[in-house]
DNA sequence: GTAGTGTTACTCGGATAAATATTGTCCGAGTGACATCGG
DNA sequence: CCGATGTCACTCGGACAATATTTATCCGAGTAACACTAC
């Protein structure tokens, strides 16, 4: 049960392009700087999330990364499913029909049912992060944290993002 | 989002262990034939289970495994937190107070809002599996499926548990 | 002054190595059963 | 025949490699901006 790091990333990156302004688009590189991250390493995450229809590349001078779609329609889900795959996280290779123990296939016709507990919990947990829109975090934030960390944020945005054409 | 391999093994042990009579043991050997694993490898979750309190281990000849207790009190989370470890699948490293964003101490006193809303998706799973009892899954095992399955089951725990004393 | 064009610098994208975690294996310590020996 | 004792075989437990996955890095393809030249 472990979640990859590059997922917090993910979020961060997301949350902070929310910020930008018309279809302006801001440079992995600035990203990674602000976040204090590997900027190559970084590139490989927002790939997945551009592959998960999440986010949006431009590429040449000026170009970078921008949301695909409307923070009110990007849910933690998306982004955690387009960073670490959509692959449940729990495999069932059913053992029950190794060993001495095992029958001809007639016997198996009903789903092992270890095999739905567990996917069952997962669904909820999925259900849970498919609740939390990324506008909702950025809301949040704009209205509890320091006000000094927003600005820094909003000023690090507008210093660095890029307008294309 | 990847869970072990070992758990799916873990679940099936402790379910045939249920089957077990009085205090008797099975050897780790024998779990492991019925389920077709490497016997070496399986020990290592066997382990895991015993340091998390929900198996017993016996030593010497006719040792074995057996469970710790009842297994109406033995949910899917006991196994998955003992197996897995305990640590929360998602690691907040305070992406937040790095970079040139970042400011002094002061600025953060309510926790990141990204780490509470995957923690709380977490707990959620967690509530999910802890409502799923050992008990449960052997029942529905016992109802449901092919009863030649279940004799197969019941026939090897028979002949291969031995009563320690 | 303006339009066209070639160069240039900046971007993302995928292929490539290092590091880490997981998976799998082995050998050693402990313990109860069994056979043997003595009463 | 019964009990004590020594040996043995079987068990789990932890230390040791092999593999797979994750993390990190580099270099190449593409593109739009910029400067220069010609009109």
């Amino acid at each position: 049960m472990k979640l990859g790091d590059g997922v917090e990333a993910a979020i961060h990156c997301a949350a902070l392009l929310t910020g930008l302004q018309g279809d302006a688009t801001l440079p992995a590189a600035a990203l990674a700087e602000y976040h204090d991250l590997s900027p190559s390493y970084l590139l490989k995450h927002l790939q997945r999330m551009v592959s998960g229809g999440i986010l949006e590349s431009v590429s040449g001078p000026s170009g970078g990364y921008r949301l695909a779609r409307p923070a009110e329609s990007i849910t933690l889900l998306d982004i955690v499913l387009a960073v670490e795959g959509s692959a449940p996280a729990f495999r069932c290779s059913d053992l029950r029909k190794r060993g001495p123990g095992a029958l001809d296939a007639s016997a198996y016709l009903k789903p092992c049912g270890i095999n739905i507990a567990m996917l069952k919990a997962e669904q909820v947990y999925r259900q849970a992060l498919a609740a939390t829109r990324l506008s909702d975090l950025v809301k949040e934030f704009l209205d509890e944290a320091d006000p000094r960390s927003v600005d820094r944020g909003c000023a690090f945005v507008d210093a660095r993002q890029r307008q294309p054409r």
